[in-house]
DNA sequence: ACAGATCGTATGTAAAACAGATGAATTGTC
DNA sequence: GACAATTCATCTGTTTTACATACGATCTGT
């Protein structure tokens, strides 16, 4: 489990080197860049997404599209309406299904998202830069044979089999305090 | 930016293949399996972490540790305290400065940080499973080598210049909303 | 000995996610 | 054609989480 601000080098004593540490230092790395390169537009990364889905007129409501970028559908609405606010989607009632509102890109949204993905591969040749052209190539290759298979595992399917293949059993009294409410019970 | 649960592999319609998305679906999927061999000690991830620290026996007090860890020193009180009520570690107080509190691990403590070592190192070999070995050992060096130099621009500092190189200025009315109140002002 | 700083803790506040209820609009069945 | 049931987006309320601030205890300097 990697650290979320490991700060400086010397974090790295005894538990780093270890696969988990270091995909999380650099995904963070990329993530930290990317979120100051949409900082910009409403709804920060997310926001991102929700234009690119708009632009790339992709069919369904927002209910769909909500479900399709893992964010509640409670979140799509007010992501949407500083999206609208700023002038890049317009909320358009389909005319085949009038309580279904699909989600369009303006003008300025389409010239929004073509400047921003530009920008986004540019922080990614800032996250390979270490690499040279042939290993950036075997990298991108690696990691993209791993997301094809993680993709699989990503509900509980193979996680749970996993977990129960490893079953803790091992540490006693935590299982003690099932219920978890974070903070003690208020004073 | 990668969205958080792509739920389907139809979702990779256009703005997958880049670094970021598959990135972050590896990175999730890890995270995913960790965070469950880990959910059985009080915590979670960051427990974990809290206990492989105090395991280890690494000096200074808990304000210290909670620095290194990046969470708030608030948020380690209350998390060294789920740990102690499971008698996982312990505060110490620290007889040459009494108000420091050295966190330390009992028996049970250091048991439970070796087992859940082991299983995480088995987390690894299972999302690294789709390669052979030869291509596992790429991987990670490529991967070290890059978390190496991603280090180095985790503070503000290259991240800054690389915005500012390629500054916003294109999206007008975003600007307009600085505060971002992510929820209209509760009536 | 006293002022100031530091450590851990307690408390309040704000932001974000989630769950449920509501209103508008569609579908089906009779 | 009318009515129940369903679906969509929205609104409201609750809970969780992080953060910021204040406090008592302790140490360090002069």
């Amino acid at each position: 489990m990697p650290a979320p601000r490991p700060t400086s080098a010397e974090t790295q004593d005894a538990l780093d080197s270890d696969l988990g540490w270091t995909l999380g230092v650099v995904f963070r790395a990329y993530v930290r860049t990317a979120n100051a390169l949409v900082s910009h537009l409403p709804g920060g990364p997310r926001g991102y997404q929700v234009l690119a889905a708009a632009a790339q007129g992709l069919p369904g409501g927002q209910g769909a599209l909500a479900q399709r970028l893992g964010v509640d559908k409670t979140v799509m609405t007010y992501l949407l309406d500083d999206l609208e606010k700023a002038g890049l989607v317009e909320r358009r009632p389909d005319p085949a299904d009038r309580r279904n509102k699909r989600v369009v890109a303006t003008e300025r949204g389409r010239a929004a998202w073509v400047d921003t993905q530009t920008r986004l591969e540019h922080a990614e040749d800032h996250v390979l830069e270490p690499l040279d052209p042939a290993d950036r190539s075997v990298f991108r290759e690696l990691l993209r044979r791993l997301a094809a298979r993680a993709d699989s595992l990503d509900p509980e399917h193979n996680t749970c089999r996993l977990v129960e293949e490893l079953a803790p059993e091992s540490v006693p009294s935590a299982s003690a305090a099932p219920a978890k409410p974070r903070r003690s019970p208020r004073r």
